[in-house]
RNA sequence: GCCGACGUAGCCCAAUUGGUAGAGGCAAGCGACUUAAAAUCGCUCAAGUGCGGGUUCGAGUCCCGCCGUCGGCACCA
């Protein structure tokens, strides 16, 4: 192909309005305050997720989404509206830090060529980003602004009376009101237990051979995805985000997003609500418990309580080593070496046998007064609820599996209702119970157990347990033992205690450092930096540094406000342009990106910098695009496209062009070049819609373009593709819109007269799609045509409108039926009433035959299209 | 196992509240132009909508039951 003559000059058009986009700023977007803004302009915000700008550069993944955006934005300018569409970098990250460690090269170097590479190629594909704005999380001047939010996290508590963050000054002072005679060690020991950010010891995933934590999605069957390095789990202290305090309202306030419910319901399951109760199990006098002792744990049915009939503690539970009788001690211990042995990943795996030991004690069921043995195993898991079930053989099936293995009781107390030999986990009547519940039915007996709201169950009357409401959400591990990351702006005192920073001491910059690598202990690499690490004679810093999402949990707040030396974002630019109207990017960040955003967003509401609840209003995850063979594009694979190499064959249009061809935005779908050179020749053919080759083989305006009057049928097919293109982009139907733009083409290329009108306004339909070749066009005929094509830009130029009266006929076809057959069709007056249209209708030779010697039963019209005569 | 998306010409995909299965592109075939080819222009071809039931005058569209592909989650009590 390269050996082929273009088409069109795309080369050259592209790379001149590219080049004078960038001189004029024609895509800035002004704000709130700018001399030259408008209020009463209304604003669209429509956002890409931003890329980690990798050494590989851009595949033709990335700029589907962006191109979608795009298209959105070049049409809301030409509507009116002030628009926001920025784009910046997410650029620490492991990929970076590890090549350094190989290589010696800074990761800053690294990052630096790796955003211009991304850069050029973007510019090249003819973006509409106000690139003033552009920002990247490795900037001090924007980690500054994360290291004064995570401030803001370290210095607020979660006040369960409002629902919301409040400056942690507040607890303080109503702690010193509450209890006086405090000393400042236990005050000070409160007030951390209720920080947003927090230290915890925890069990994390530690890779000794990439010297750092890494977070459970990082480690793929108990090895590092990258390297492929062994990962263990270790406890550690580290920095955590009580991101559980919101789980109500992340799940809540879901609800008046535009956002596909897929997405919503992969939240909310990731979130993991469970309403249910804690009840607690007394422990038998055994030769080691002391009388008295109880084990709490978490069900969701309360009602089958009766049929509990042993009790299973996590091994990491802290009631294990007082509770092992001294038989059972040798078997406990091993198993629990086995366990702690064991990755996470290893321990969940669900396809292998339950395995457990008994501890050899007892516990007396609080509601029956039985005494069930209690046993240990690595299915219960110590992090979720109390790390202690009351298992149910009969109504669970990981509890009736461990029972079948061990031989232990299975009671039925649910009946299912119908026949069912299974494990009947469903819901249905109680049985075997107690007349308390029995004959009840699952949720009328729960509430007899938990209560109704107003009334307390019989569990909380009785001292038994209490109602509870359980996440699978764990609070966000935060800190990483990583040099490529934003520093906390914390120290420690020589009694170990931590401090925050001032607000002037920031940005904490890492030091410049020529050894990066890890320390092959806990300590992360920014602890070899000693000098740095000292703040004062008796303060050292802390050496974590905060995980790559961190940066990407604000950036779009930055984006509104890029320059603001004095905040994160001004109170002005916030009211203009939160939130967010379209935040598109792929499924991949469903859950934890957009949840850790939502979360941070939340938690500066509360505190008032904020006015929004939600950052991201409406949301869409474009599908993957596979490579030519159907399977995903990989670099081992060799399948991957690079959007260059379309782009110097084909010229950026056809890339924008064919990234919405394709289908629908949503949808995973194969590369084609096959299909690249199917939009290229309709940009051609476009192209030759206006200019023909002279003799010499220049082009030129063509002949055929003249100021005339467009045909009815022009006209026509001009209004039906105004109005389709308009209503398929605001419903990101861009594939469907290119399609009607061919038909339009197709139509004016049979023409020998193309009235330049009519080309003018296609060319604005074009425009949000391929703006080089359509910008191209219109400078042409607005040179030769002043008083048709205004000489502006078509970016800076209003879109077209449709006129409703060029759409409809005098004249319509009707689809003529019997009993719902298509059996001919007929040309009809659009007056004609329905029982001219009966009566015609009958008249048809096709028809006749049919309805002879029947009875017709119904007529059926639908107006304007069809006619159905029932007859038997 | 659970959740979600998708199954329509050889391929990618269209098809208002149920109302003529086809808009567009690719591929294929034919013709025009050409010494010839490419490019271009014009024309043609093709499936009865994954399978089985049901509702309806009428089902790609709604309901029930399956099958297949892809993606995500996975002992959360």
């Amino acid at each position: 192909m390269s050996e082929r003559r273009k088409q069109y000059p795309f080369d050259e058009i592209e790379a001149q309005w590219q080049s004078l986009w960038d001189q004029q700023k024609t895509f800035r977007a002004s704000n709130p305050g700018d001399p030259d803004f408008d209020p009463e302009k209304p604003k669209y915000y429509a956002l890409d997720m931003f890329p980690y700008p990798s050494g590989q550069g851009l595949h033709v993944g990335h700029p589907e989404g962006y191109t979608a955006t795009d298209i959105i934005s070049r049409y809301k300018r030409k509507l009116g509206f002030n628009v926001l569409h920025p784009m910046g970098w997410d650029a620490f990250g492991l990929p970076a830090e590890q090549y350094a460690i190989e290589h010696g090269v800074h990761p800053r170097e690294t990052t630096e060529k790796n955003i211009a590479h991304f850069k050029a190629q973007l510019q090249r594909i003819g973006f509409s980003y106000d690139w003033d704005r552009e920002i990247n999380t490795t900037d001090p001047s924007y980690y500054r602004w994360t290291q004064w939010i995570f401030l803001k996290l370290y210095n607020s508590y979660f006040d369960t009376e409002s629902n919301a963050a409040r400056p942690i000054a507040q607890l303080i002072k109503s702690r010193e009101e509450d209890f006086p005679g405090e000393s400042a060690g236990e005050r000070n020991a409160y007030i951390n237990s209720r920080r947003l950010a927090y230290i915890d010891e925890v069990a994390v995933n530690w890779c000794p051979a990439l010297g750092t934590v890494l977070a459970n999605e990082e480690v793929i069957q108990g090895k590092s995805e990258r390297g492929d390095h062994p990962v263990e789990r270790k406890p550690m202290r580290q920095w955590m985000l009580r991101i559980t305090a919101y789980c109500d309202r992340l799940i809540e306030e879901l609800e008046d997003l535009d956002w596909p419910s897929g997405i919503k319901k992969l939240q909310q399951n990731w979130i993991g609500r469970s309403e249910g109760a804690d009840v607690h199990f007394t422990l038998d006098a055994g030769e080691s418990a002391s009388t008295g002792d109880r084990i709490t744990v978490f069900t969701t049915r309360p009602d089958t309580l009766f049929g509990a009939t042993y009790i299973v503690l996590a091994p990491e539970h802290t009631l294990v080593d007082e509770i092992t009788t001294s038989q059972q001690l040798q078997e406990v211990t091993a198993y629990r070496q086995t366990a702690a042995s064991k990755s996470e990943r290893e321990r969940t795996e669900t396809s292998k046998e339950k395995s457990g030991v008994f501890t050899g004690s007892f516990a007396i069921n609080p509601v029956n007064e039985e005494k069930i043995p209690i046993w240990i195993a690595d299915y219960v898991l110590t992090s979720y609820g109390t790390g202690a079930i009351m298992a149910v053989p009969a109504h669970d099936e990981r509890d009736h599996e461990f029972a079948s293995k061990f031989g232990l009781e299975i009671r039925q107390v649910v009946d299912p209702g119908k026949k069912d030999d299974s494990c009947f986990t469903g819901e249905g009547t109680v049985i075997n119970s107690s007349p308390l519940i029995d004959g009840l039915g699952t949720p009328e007996a729960k509430a007899v157990m938990i209560g109704n709201g107003k009334e307390p169950g019989w569990l909380e009357k009785n001292g038994a347990g209490m109602p509870r409401i359980n996440f699978k959400l764990r609070d966000w591990l935060f800190s990483r033992q990583r040099y490529w990351g934003e520093p906390f702006p914390v120290a420690w005192d020589d009694a170990g205690n931590h401090f925050a920073l001032s607000e002037e001491e920031l940005p904490v910059e890492a030091p410049a450092m020529d050894d990066f690598k890890p320390t092959g202990t806990a300590d992360p690499p920014l602890s070899k930096a000693l000098e740095w690490v000292k703040l004062h004679e008796h303060s050292t810093r802390e050496t974590n540094t905060m995980p790559q999402w961190a940066g990407s949990c604000w950036y779009y707040l930055r984006y509104c406000d890029p320059d603001n030396k004095h905040d994160f974002i001004s109170r002005e630019a916030d009211d203009y342009w939160m939130n967010v109207d379209l935040y598109v990017g792929g499924t991949e960040h469903a859950v934890l990106h957009l949840l850790y955003a939502r979360f941070w967003h939340k938690v500066l509401h509360d505190l008032g910098y904020l006015k929004t609840r939600e950052p991201f209003q409406k949301l869409v995850n474009q599908g993957m695009i596979l490579g030519e063979d159907g399977q995903k594009m990989s670099k081992s694979r060799g399948n991957v496209v690079n959007p260059d190499e379309v782009i110097n064959e084909y010229g950026a249009d056809s890339l924008r062009l064919y990234e919405m061809f394709m289908g629908p935005l949503e949808q995973v779908k194969p590369w084609s070049m096959k299909g690249v050179e199917g939009v290229y020749r309709f940009l051609a053919r476009v192209w030759r819609l206006f200019m023909e080759e002279d003799q010499e083989g220049k082009w030129q305006l063509s002949d055929k373009v003249s100021n005339v009057e467009p045909t009815k049928k022009q006209l026509r097919i001009l209004h039906e593709t105004i109005k389709k293109v308009g209503h398929d982009i605001e419903s990101l139907d861009f594939n469907t819109a290119i399609s009607q733009m061919m038909k339009l083409t197709n139509e004016f290329t049979s023409a020998d007269s193309r009235p330049v009108s009519s080309l003018a306004a296609f060319l604005h339909l074009l425009n949000p799609f391929a703006p080089h070749i359509s910008e191209e066009l219109n400078r042409i005929i607005a040179a030769a045509f002043p008083d048709v094509a205004p000489d502006e830009q078509l970016a800076n130029a209003s879109w077209p409108i449709f006129n409703e009266d060029y759409l409809v006929d005098d004249e319509m076809e009707i689809v003529v039926q019997v009993n719902g057959k298509l059996r001919d069709k007929m040309i009809v007056s659009k007056e004609a009433s329905e029982a001219e249209l009966e009566a015609a209708a009958k008249q048809l030779d096709k028809v006749q035959p049919f309805i002879e010697g029947a009875t017709v039963r119904k007529v059926i019209i639908v107006p304007g299209k069809l006619i159905n005569i029932v007859a038997n």
